[in-house]
DNA sequence: TAAACAAGTTGCCTTATGGCAATTTAAAGT
DNA sequence: ACTTTAAATTGCCATAAGGCAACTTGTTTA
């Protein structure tokens, strides 16, 4: 993309901070805006059956992240997505985000592209529950997110892999045995 | 959508059938077109790091299938897609596609309301492997998609559910006994 | 800095699932 | 109909993960 139209993308963006534990799309509320995570951590979780929480995903910078199902749609959130860490985002609203799709192929396209890795994201974690050990899982998360094992809550990774605190707890111990 | 609307979409459409144990999208090669299935069964799967398959999920009448990544873009599949059973689609190419895609607003929303619900899709199948056991996830599939437990074999719904035949076949009994 | 609370660890035991091998049942091909 | 092959079942034992309770460590906050 040239240099001219991201200036011209970045017009439409507004830079923003938020503090750890602020919720900035919530359950029930519709999304107004998506953001372009600039620094921090930000995971997405939802209330599952018995009451529990599920985190989804982790999003740490430079993702962008946005709440397809509620923000294209403007209709109420399922998920809520919070904030692990003070972030510096930068965020765009419904309007501006409509009017640079219509008016700029390269937004087009990279939205498009957006939605491809989105894709091909949850199909890989579908897989990764299939034919991984949770501790495997965390190893791959280690690699790929280092960050994400440093700043996060063990508990919370733990709902992530699909495991339970203690058994996580236990995977830290074996892994550090070598 | 109107009659008339619906009338000039099918006209994009060409009615196809195809035999059990055919590959309709395979793995490395391009998808040239998607389907609206009619009747039967389809499932799509991938090659794991373990040379095991991995059924990643059914298609049954009457669902709409394609390969996002690779028909859109236009370039080479991840993943295989295989008829269970003989199966009666009506099939659209990749330009016609294009063509209804700029073309006729109704298939937009429908394209976009597709793609809303496939993402639902891969969510409650992520939580679904957090927070229910196998059998809990072998009974919703029987509920919801009693066809597929009917006729595709065993050791396929098993790693479907991410579980071994072994476990699948023990599974069955101890529901037997209610 | 004390007190309160949340996060993380660990021992003990239970349960779900895996993996192999042997067997039975069903399906397909000639 | 017979033979061959694939699918499903089952006994036996191994392993991964869960759940509870007690305990330790670390963080807030009054």
């Amino acid at each position: 993309m040239s240099d001219e139209k991201a200036d011209l993308i970045s017009t439409y963006f507004k830079n923003e901070t938020f503090h750890k534990g602020t919720l900035v799309i919530k359950e029930g509320k519709t999304s107004k805006k998506s953001y372009f995570l600039e620094s921090g951590i930000i995971r997405c979780y939802i209330i599952d059956l018995n009451g529990y929480e599920v985190t989804t995903r982790f999003f740490s910078a430079p993702d962008f992240l946005n709440d397809y199902l509620s923000f294209f749609d403007q209709k109420p959130s399922e998920e809520n997505y919070e904030l692990i860490t003070d972030c510096v985002v930068y965020s765009i609203n419904y309007d501006n985000m409509q009017h640079c799709f219509h008016n700029i192929p390269e937004f087009r396209e990279w939205g498009r592209m957006l939605l491809t890795l989105n894709y091909t994201y949850v199909n890989k974690r579908i897989i990764s529950f299939h034919k991984e050990t949770a501790q495997e899982r965390y190893l791959n998360l280690m690699k790929n997110n280092p960050e994400i094992i440093e700043k996060v809550p063990l508990h919370i990774i733990a709902s992530y892999l699909g495991i339970t605190k203690y058994s996580l707890s236990r995977i830290r111990k074996e892994i550090e045995m070598f």
